[in-house]
DNA sequence: CAGGATCCACTATTGGATCCCG
DNA sequence: CGGGATCCAATAGTGGATCCTG
């Protein structure tokens, strides 16, 4: 195949230089299925969902220029900005929860909401809605139109809540006690390859224990208010 | 059996004379199973819980000295206080929702929430926990303290916002479109021996329908709510 | 039938377990 | 392993259906 005669964008797609310029590829990918978009950008949709569980991620990661790459900094650094698909069901509320970060036991105890990471990752979010109902191919499965969130005082205030509670739990050793109970809008849940999975943490008296590693998550029916407060600004 | 040798006191138990003398009667029969208070009043407490559904409030309406019978009345008329037995799962939570009354279809148009059937019942009601864990048979499960309630300004507010909505729906001839899912508090449910129950009711235009019999019911999140309330207080 | 309610099949939610990629 | 997330068995909750007595 000739240079010149490329028929698709699979190139890397440089990054946004702005808010707005990130907004427009937004709304350009708007209203197109996974399958097309994945052409885009040269990712095979695989058949079987269960196989491909962040593939929408990935996906619009590329699409929209996302730094690449597995790093503790946001999607699109430049604009301190994070991206997260959000999985709809067919009433247009979120399946799922929305996984925020990795928790370094460690870390926990010494710092605060301030400089934690969940704050870090959630100052400025860019939510992609994307179809989800089962039934749906993930192939056919649309992009909807993105909004840009950041925590409103409310929701920052339940979020700051949450996480003092069980950063605290954390930093007593105590996280084997930490439920996805926990946490009106965020909790604590394992975030591992399979149930046997262990790290080292320190346990309360200081000496090491080993856990399963675990992650921050936003509760459905958080994004869900969050995503009917962008709405509704229109 | 010959007169003054009756073993047990299965004589009607006469009303109680006040308040006082309820709550003391009240807390008389706490802790006894409705095996032993069944014994005391002369009824019989059958094996299968699903033969024997209002079993315990017929038991207490007895040992309370209750007014017997079916009545538009309170039962303890003197005093204007209703009875209710609640059920209590393992953890103390309200385990099914508590009936407050039926529904006359056509006589909702003609009423206002002041001068309702629903606040009526309510304005004063004698709830009395017993133990309904299934695996507890019947005749062992124990009755609990007793707590007199009054809705606070909050608790009226949300049963009459309920109240008032469900009322125009209804007195608008639109029964039909009511499900249990309406009312945050209080919903309206079937109340008939069966699905195939229907009473005649004028519909939108004035004419006859045929529907089924419904009741309003207290949901258990609010019944919940009213305990941990009073007991807090204690 | 009205009053005393609970039953229980079904749906919705949850949260522990898991999957892919670089 | 950290980042992208979803899966799905089990539980909780709901609400339509039902049962007994007087």
């Amino acid at each position: 195949m000739e240079k010149g005669t490329v028929p698709f964008l699979k190139e890397p797609i440089g990054s946004p230089e702005s808010e707005e310029d990130l907004l427009a590829r937004a709304r350009d990918v708007a209203g197109l299925t996974l399958g097309e978009l994945g052409a885009r950008v040269g990712v095979e949709v695989p058949d079987e969902a269960a196989r491909a569980k962040g593939i929408a991620g990935q996906i619009l990661e590329k699409a929209l220029g996302a730094t690449a790459g597995s790093r503790a900094e946001p999607d699109f650094v430049t604009l301190g900005i994070e991206l997260k698909t959000i999985p709809l069901d067919a009433t247009g509320r979120p399946k799922e929860s929305t996984f925020v970060c990795s928790i370094s036991l460690a870390a926990m105890a010494d710092t605060d909401w301030e400089r934690s990471t969940v704050l870090k990752k959630l100052s400025k979010v860019l939510f992609v809605p994307v179809e989800a109902a089962s039934d749906t191919p993930l192939r056919d499965r649309r992009v909807g139109r993105a909004y840009l969130w950041a925590p409103n005082e409310q929701e920052e205030t339940l979020l700051r809540t949450d996480w003092e509670r069980l950063a605290d739990t954390i930093a007593n050793g105590d996280v084997e006690r930490i439920t996805g109970h926990l946490g009106e809008v965020l909790q604590v849940r394992p975030k591992a390859p399979h149930g046997r999975s262990r790290r080292r943490a320190p346990d309360e008296e200081g000496s090491v224990q080993w856990t399963m590693p675990r992650g921050f998550y936003l509760r459905p029916a958080f994004t869900g208010a969050v995503l009917a407060r962008l709405r509704a600004v229109d």
